[in-house]
DNA sequence: TATATATGTAACATTTCGGTTACGCAAATT
DNA sequence: AATTTGCGTAACCGAAATGTTACATATATA
């Protein structure tokens, strides 16, 4: 099955080991710890990374290395981006913009723009 | 349902709305004409779309235009780009590798590196 | 007013997703 | 050699995603 990017960071468990191995390569194991669902559900969510290329994984003896291959992000990186100039359009401060999303970003709202 | 931009950029009928959004409003029907499925289909895309605040509706007599909120796709930007100085450590031009990508993207490859 | 059109939604089927437990196996440790 | 450890995977499950057809309804048109 061919895996894509937008998948693969579509769950906010993936995004978390993305963030995780951002920061150093870690085991499987060493994974699994942070989260609170089984080792077996980690392994799977490792798969899908790696089936995209975004992790890949060095194996040392019984341990395996899981490593971010950040560059498969850019696909998706410069999809977004080809929209900033619309973004950029609407928004006076784009800057200021970021500000904002940095404190309100998780409230509630009614997104729903119609009449009925 | 709390919709994530993540999960609705996710699916590849909900991005190609997005991109011809992008270039100009549209009524549910001249979406739905685009693409192969049903009509009833490309509504529940539209409203996952709108959910999470991508598209908004406008509507004029029985007809809805749809219309891009391209902001609404910063935050997913900022997440990646994050991450740009982790890709940038790798890639000694990055330009050029944005060239590539645009020859080569879509070739297959085994991601795999492990040997068991 | 009767009909056609634009659209939403309910009901349904199928597939995919994301989790679990149980198990297997190779490598490390005792 | 026996046991422990690290990890993958199979089997299974419930929920969510994605499509369909059928139908309801408001608006436009003849």
């Amino acid at each position: 099955m061919r895996r894509d990017v937008f998948q693969a960071i579509a769950d906010p468990i993936r995004r978390d080991i993305i963030e995780l191995l951002s920061e150093e390569a870690l085991t499987v194991n060493q994974v699994a710890e942070q989260f609170e669902i089984s080792r077996p559900a980690i392994s799977k969510h490792l798969k899908i990374l790696n089936e995209c290329g975004l992790v890949t994984f060095q194996p040392s003896g019984r341990e395996r290395l899981c490593m971010i291959q950040a560059q498969e992000l850019i696909p998706a990186f410069l999809w977004i981006k080809q929209y900033n100039k619309l973004w950029e359009k609407r928004i006076d401060s784009f800057e200021n913009y970021i500000h904002q999303l940095q404190t309100k970003y998780y409230e509630s709202d009614d997104r729903q723009n119609t009449d009925h």
